[in-house]
DNA sequence: AAGACTGATTGATATATATCAATAAACGGC
DNA sequence: GCCGTTTATTGATATATATCAATCAGTCTT
């Protein structure tokens, strides 16, 4: 189960930074209306469709998220882990998720009510623009990944995988690979069998080994350009 | 050349819906601190990697938002027109603009300085809102794509990338076609001449008409079909 | 009006990638 | 510690799609 127990935004740790802009009485505002719940590997956090009632934030564990295509085919967007927030687009379109989201670990949700993040967008200047900041980056790497997705190969498409996990969601070289094949190739857009040869090809090359129990990128310059050219 | 000279944002019919939140003297103020220019076929408007120093508008003309890859390869964002505000969201990030932004035809632009943008967002909480929702459909539309980009064949994305350009661009199922095979091929993310078999695929069966000098779309229904489950 | 350019079309071929099928390894339950 | 289930791996094959090369049509130039 998930360790440590802070219970209040004040003092947590994996807090959103965004919350900083906040005054004392809003972040308490905030607090007194935070729900909590604990999920389990596999456990939906919310659906694709569903309405985009509440902002999740992950305070343990980590979180796929990703759109349902057709036949049963998955596109993963991003793995999120603590100190994100999780809302969709659809809280200022039609209120309805565009993606899901599932707990991949053992994980801690906090959910806030969507209706107090648009409050405090109208009532707090700076976290207006924070947010707008978030969505903003949000944007870009989707809008990149969108130019990676038409234009690469598949090599160059797991190295961009590979490197996203290594720099933003586990932040070292080297991992414990929580992910499956599978759940490797809806971040590439690609088939499971293609995922393995190409993992195998890289391996061969030494430029990862992808063994137990550690995943680890050992020719770290050598994946960037295969990310960058292929 | 462009005909038509409004002059003043107050009374321009093709203004940014999202104007219409600003006080009289807000929107006195855009107008003051407004450049406008004019740019011929192929002109380049703005260039991937240039400081976002400004919003464009256009007020007349299309105009192609897209990504420069490797190797010459582009891949079209979207087609813009008039009533749209077109900034990166590089605005709230790096200040660099991720992407580019050519005419198609003659066009007019409106230039307003990115800076006036921003203190609106913090003036003014119907603006800011406004800004956000619009930041937010451009999101989806993004993730969308995304989906289809990845999990289409060939003939859906002929298929959704006709449908874009009735539906949102020209706005009725007939009409001049303004891109190239080329430029076609670079919004659904093929080689022209895949463009060139499908839309010949396309006309065999009867759903469209390539033909000079108007392009039809006569099965409608039928092109959904094939955009949705190709 | 002839040439020179750009864009469209078509067919032949190469390549990347998915799919299918079989086996092997890892893992959870009891 | 064994059995059933999931996940990983490998090889053979099919398919979608890109690339190459040639021709054709339109249009701009002078």
């Amino acid at each position: 189960m998930v360790k440590g127990n802070i219970c209040n935004c004040v003092d947590c740790v994996e807090g959103w930074r965004n919350f900083k802009t906040l005054t004392k009485e809003q972040l308490a505002f905030v607090n007194e209306n935070r729900f909590e719940a604990l999920f389990k590997p596999g456990e939906n956090i919310f659906k694709q469709g569903s309405p985009t009632s509440n902002a999740v934030f992950l305070s343990a564990g980590l979180a796929k998220v990703y759109m349902e295509g057709q036949g049963r085919k998955d596109f993963i967007l991003s793995i999120s882990g603590p100190g994100e927030m999780v809302i969709g687009p659809g809280l200022y379109t039609d209120s309805r998720h565009i993606f899901s989201m599932t707990a991949i670990n053992d994980a801690r949700c906090c959910f806030i009510d969507a209706g107090i993040i648009k409050q405090l967008v109208r009532d707090n200047k700076d976290f207006a623009e924070a947010l707008i900041t978030d969505i903003s980056y949000k944007a870009q790497r989707n809008i990149y990944k969108l130019l990676s997705m038409t234009q690469k190969k598949m090599p160059g498409r797991v190295a961009e995988v590979l490197l996203y996990l290594a720099d933003r969601v586990f932040k070292k070289d080297k991992f414990t690979m929580i992910l499956t094949r599978q759940e490797l190739a809806d971040m590439a857009a690609m088939a499971k069998e293609s995922v393995v040869r190409i993992l195998k090809e890289f391996s061969d090359e030494g430029i990862i080994s992808t063994g137990c129990p550690e995943f680890e990128i050992h020719d770290k310059k050598k994946l960037i350009m295969i990310c960058e050219n292929g």
